[in-house]
DNA sequence: AAATGTGAAGTTGTTCACAGCT
DNA sequence: AGCTGTGAACAACTTCACATTT
């Protein structure tokens, strides 16, 4: 039968489908690195923590690519999700609010294993004393503009103090930032085609003391 | 047969629900700090980022506390949020794996005044040379099992490598722990009456660079 | 025989529309 | 008049059941 598959509907993936194909990809990675070179959805799915129709829904939803009878080919499945998400390639990304959690993500090796790298810091006071040394340039909230525009970069992390957050967001938004991962604790308002991604490591922790109250 | 009876039908309040009320709470809080007394659901929707009518239904998975025609006492009703999350009083939590990023969150000052208290660390290497001084003892982890018990804690924030996050894992459970903040790149495997609520950070910037991407 | 791909059914979460208080 | 509280409609997501392919 002929497959029309890759011109089918708005071919709008759903958001948890996104996030469900980051951890298929990390799975996948573990398989190729113990040598598997082909898995079921069953036994994927299992490693994920979702169910088998699940996993095999969220790839429908871009393509088909298991063999029936005998499943996926890690590589090849590894390749199509990596292309899907926009990670083959290493990104560029700025960290503004070189603090406490900032410095510990400018040193966090891990990111470049999974296809990012923090190319540069920024920071209201750039030659403040830190206790830790790191490889990437610390510059000044003014240099901003110019580093994003030159290298064209399109994701920042953003580790300011709540009190001026919304500020820097917006500085990041006019300066060409289109994807904002977020830890400060407010809600930032954006124009709609900026995308921000928010990280509250307290909420976390008070999602997990409602769940495990008696 | 199981007995459910203590779960009073119908009360079931929704994962997301939970999240949100988070999220109201610090907005509430901001409003208390600028002296305002009463919110209406339009104005609270608005600085969380909803929409009014979502607002109003999370409210009322658990109680009516508005007024009609008037809106919403802002103390009384992050006093009631506060106590439905569990988060009136200090929690003890303990934070596993003494890192880069553990380090980072160790010296992080806003968990306390969100009403955690990280009151311990442990470390495979607690005497490890470390560049930053920190308040919290770091103890090794054949300790573990004492203070979790003796000190009754439920919760862990778990920021050891993806290698040994399983084994970790089955310690912390073993001893007592009920819900984990998982940082390790892997999906933990626990008995369903322990909850994980996993951080990954390589996702999230993924995820940005999914909806980003043109 | 084994495992994928998918329409249909089921479940959960969101928004609407308006009744009901203050 | 203004704003909450809520059943009903709607939308999104998940799971089932099974036809289809190797």
């Amino acid at each position: 039968m002929l497959n029309f598959a890759h011109l089918k509907k708005g071919s709008v993936i759903p958001r948890k489908t996104i996030y469900r194909l980051s951890i298929y990809l990390r799975c996948l990675a573990r398989l190729r690195e113990n040598g598997i070179s082909t898995v079921s959805s069953e036994a994927l799915a299992q490693a994920a923590g979702v169910k088998p129709t699940q996993l095999r829904k969220d790839l429908a939803y871009f393509g088909t690519f298991g063999t029936r009878g005998l499943g996926y080919d890690v590589g090849a499945l590894s390749k199509k999700i990596s292309d899907k998400l926009g990670t083959s390639r290493l990104q560029p990304v700025i960290l503004v609010g070189v603090g406490n959690l900032g410095l510990a993500l400018l040193s966090y090796r891990g990111f470049e294993k999974e296809g990012f790298e923090i190319v540069a810091a920024f920071d209201a006071d750039p030659r403040r004393k830190r206790d830790k040394q790191i490889k990437q340039p610390i510059f000044g909230m003014d240099e901003l503009s110019i580093v994003v525009k030159e290298q064209g970069i399109k994701m920042a992390i953003l580790t300011v103090p709540a009190a001026v957050a919304q500020e820097v967001a917006n500085h990041l938004v006019e300066a060409g930032i289109v994807g904002i991962l977020n830890f400060s604790p407010i809600v930032l308002a954006v124009s709609e085609d900026v995308m921000v991604n928010n990280v509250n490591l307290a909420i976390e922790l008070e999602n997990l003391s409602y769940f495990t109250q008696e």
